[in-house]
DNA sequence: AAAAGATGTAAAAACGTTTTGATTTTGCGA
DNA sequence: TCGCAAAATCAAAACGTTTTTACATCTTTT
């Protein structure tokens, strides 16, 4: 049923080494065993076993891929662009999501164990103990690594301007007149947004001691949901509210609306990340975009520059990608006259 | 850097067969060889090679999975299910996304050459005649097969009631008194909810002849607003819609509330899948659930009992799940006074 | 016409495991 | 002390390739 290269050297009447030969195109072979040899294969339908030649080459051409949750929106796009972009350079894509569980090192064990040529690590956890552990074994394995939206030393990694990109949609908020803005968000990146949140406020004279803030596990539509619940809860009153992510929003506005509030005109609210889902939401969401589709192909461009020098990661780089502010009904008109400029 | 068996073997002063036998404890080894052993393997860090250890005894641990496209919500929650589901089972998950493209006979071959232990296979066309040949290959390769809404001779699968689906979403678009009833849907799954649309029309006196019915390439939310747009440019009257699928229901409700028509006061909304964003929508849409999360466990229950008992596809299963009607706001009230019961 | 260089092919080593006989060591009753 | 089964261990073959080394054969060159 299948067939190896000894079979097709005996029926070609040559030997296996002359039939690796006519396979990879490596050295010269002369024109009638050519002949003889294409035909043997064609005969036998022979297919050169990936698994043994992985022995020999020491290249899977397969990347390990890792990713918070699959099923999210936001990672599922990213992992489409991801696989889509290994694909066209000649590689296969292994993917696991965490699903916040503690799988993670175990799928960064296994991969390991498979020899994978690279992989594409996008952290869920902000956990720097944790981490060192992994990154401490990826280290050791000498498997390239790119990471998203978390730095280590000597890995390339993406990052997204999370620090700007919230700035921006709060200081939107606040141009509009809004003054009590809240923030709600999960773990991993939302710190980072948590940080341009309170800048911002700082920056124009509100005071960042003071903010509400609430800060959850998840990042998913029912952790949006529970933050919202719990604000709500705490009796602080809030005019505008300013999300870790999109799905986030979705939840709280949900929230929102059985506290009978209205979104924009009792509360002003911004997403991060741009999902589709959020323009076809309503309010459609205003929100910060992330451009998924440049992060994934920056992302495998980068392991593959880190797989194809092999510098032991001596030439980390790390590149920081924009944001665009997208406004649209969720962040309401103008509040008062008054604008901030 | 790497350590293998044989550095492990010197290290403990033993063989490697010895070595090999500790890792697998498959023979009886005395306490102190143990111990020594298991010193050597902390000692150097080892890890058996998966590769090589795939060369012996021909199992990867491995499954290739195929979707039509994976940043659709609905195939990266049946993703994220079925990586789950196999990674309990002990296998890790390759997930190519064709989207709609021709890369699936590509991606086939690679999993073959790879020597998957199985393929769960998410065909995204309905091609009677391509599938041929990848069945082909396929049944060729003795690879475990498991499809989801396609049937082929010996291989077992997982199918969607989309005929009854469809003819319960019908009726109860009927049963509200909706007479002029329009369908769009895209390719493969949605000629049997197309049957099923037909049926119900029929089943109730309605000219099945006449129906409004427009057919697109692909089964996106842009695929539904194209699909509606020429339905509107056709200038027939309809009262009701009925959608090859969810993100096909929010394109069509896009086109019309930009063609100023409400839903549900102007046309009412059936869509198919009830994937998450279908709950959150306004108005909130009406929809045919399918249960991801029980199909993708079925999928690869159905695949672990192909690999076990090996029998050559000689006992293919089929396994049709059913669906269930959730009515929410898009299908809105009852039209007049008159059910039809 | 012999030495030197191409050219085409074959044999064998290597990759890192598991498994199979074969061989050594141990334990124990006679 | 000897003998022998049982227990423990080892050496080698196998998995299916690629690659290196070596050996023919056939052209050139001197």
């Amino acid at each position: 049923m299948k067939s190896t290269i000894k079979e097709v050297a005996k029926e070609a009447g040559v030997s296996i080494s002359t039939v690796s030969r006519v396979i990879n195109g490596r050295d010269r072979v002369s024109k009638s065993t050519l002949n003889k040899v294409q035909q043997a294969i064609e005969k036998l339908h022979f297919h050169p076993d990936h698994v043994a030649r992985t022995m020999i080459n020491k290249k899977t051409q397969t990347i390990g891929l890792i990713v918070p949750q699959l099923s999210n929106e936001f990672w599922s796009l990213m992992s489409e662009v991801i696989q889509d972009e290994l694909w066209s350079n000649g590689y296969i894509t292994l993917i696991c999501s965490t699903d916040n569980s503690d799988k993670e090192n175990a799928y960064l064990r296994m991969y390991i164990d498979r020899r994978v040529d690279g992989i594409i690590y996008c952290a869920s956890q902000e956990d720097p103990t944790g981490m060192q552990d992994q990154m401490e074994m990826l280290k050791q394995s000498g498997i390239p690594l790119v990471t998203l939206d978390k730095s280590a030393p000597g890995v390339s990694s993406v990052v997204g301007d999370h620090l700007l990109g919230s700035l921006n949609a709060v200081e939107h908020l606040i141009g509009r007149g809004y003054r009590q803005i809240a923030y709600i968000g999960g773990p991993a990146v939302s710190i980072e947004r948590e940080f341009g949140y309170r800048k911002a406020l700082m920056m124009h004279g509100l005071n960042a001691n003071e903010a509400i803030i609430h800060l959850v596990k998840g990042q998913s539509f029912a952790d949006g949901y529970g933050a919202l619940k719990a604000v709500l809860a705490s009796g602080e009153s809030f005019d505008a509210l300013f999300c870790g992510n999109d799905l986030m929003a979705f939840g709280a506005i949900k929230a929102m609306e059985e506290a009978g509030m209205s979104v924009p005109d009792d509360v002003a609210v911004v997403g991060y990340d741009d999902i589709f889902s959020a323009s076809l939401f309503k309010p459609a969401l205003t929100t910060v975009r992330q451009p998924i589709a440049d992060i994934g192909k920056e992302l495998v461009s980068l392991l593959i520059q880190s797989m194809e020098q092999d510098t032991d990661g001596r030439s980390a780089r790390k590149i920081i990608v924009p944001t665009e502010l997208i406004v649209r009904e969720s962040s309401g008109a103008l509040k008062n006259e008054m604008s901030l400029l």
